[in-house]
DNA sequence: CAAACGGCGTTCCGTAAGGGAACTCTAATT
DNA sequence: AATTAGAGTTCCCTTACGGAACGCCGTTTG
């Protein structure tokens, strides 16, 4: 084997890489988070390969994170997140509020979260920055911020 | 360019990517924050090439995620984190979390996290099972756990 | 009913990046 | 002077990503 396997790692951070640390793995699912649930939607969003994308929504519905779903009679399916998917989808915002402190400078963060809870715009991650309340990735709607792409 | 430049893209989860996306990057921060700082010690730890594991200290150096410290008169150094960098390391606790939970199987989780807050025990996360408040990558020790290897 | 279309992959090739082992460099120790 | 230890560096081989073209299969259209 040349790459390595980190499923075979005794660590459970090495596991979740195993998940979703290949190139593009979390930026599909922010996708899928975000409602864009099919191939060419995604593919058109991330300027990813095809073969990639295909290999990478594979790996992701074998490991219980998405499902394919039909949409149509046709064999047409979109991808939805399961319950463990969505609760990794956490992961990504703790990701996305890490970013929006270090890395989006002046412009500001590109995203802003809609607490549920509270109706109240938050910072991303797992608490609301609003209501100190706890916050999951379901709990949120996405609206662009300062720092969106124009 | 080949790869794909995460960084460029107008997005805090994928600039994050750029800074710990790489294959390793996550599992190099893991060890120093464990307590792993030298070069040889977390080569020998994770089996990882030589040459990687260069690029990926620089790389995470660069960064500003990870800094170089000197711990002798002779051209030695240590790995330690930044400010940026052990906020960088909730993210890690989020993935052992979701690890912990989803696929750790009946061995149960390989590590533990004692809460300095409370000094009980608590599972991985940004909040402790146990008291309830923030914890944060600073604020635990680590211990094995029921699934820790052999 | 033949042709075009839309959604979803699959195939092919060129290049970059990881794996592994051997080699280098430098300062300290013996 | 020879040895040791830490920290890379170099080289070669193999795998995997990027990009574009192609294939398939039901549906719509004329």
């Amino acid at each position: 084997m040349q790459r390595t396997n980190f499923g075979d790692i005794t660590c459970s951070i090495a596991r979740t890489l195993h998940v979703i640390g290949e190139p593009w793995s979390p930026l599909i699912l922010r996708d899928v988070w975000a409602g864009l649930t099919r191939f060419d939607q995604i593919q058109a969003d991330l300027g990813i390969s095809r073969k990639v994308l295909t290999e990478r929504l594979n790996h992701l519905v074998e490991h219980g994170v998405l499902t394919r779903r039909p949409y149509d009679r046709r064999p047409r399916h979109e991808y939805v997140l399961t319950d463990k998917g969505s609760d990794l989808v956490d992961v990504l915002m703790v990701m996305a509020g890490w970013g929006d402190r270090w890395l989006s400078g002046k412009a500001g963060p590109p995203v802003l979260y809609r607490h549920h809870g509270c109706g109240e715009i938050s910072g991303a991650g797992l608490l609301c920055t609003r209501c100190g309340k706890q916050m999951h990735a379901t709990d949120v709607d996405l609206l662009p911020g300062p720092g969106a792409a124009t």
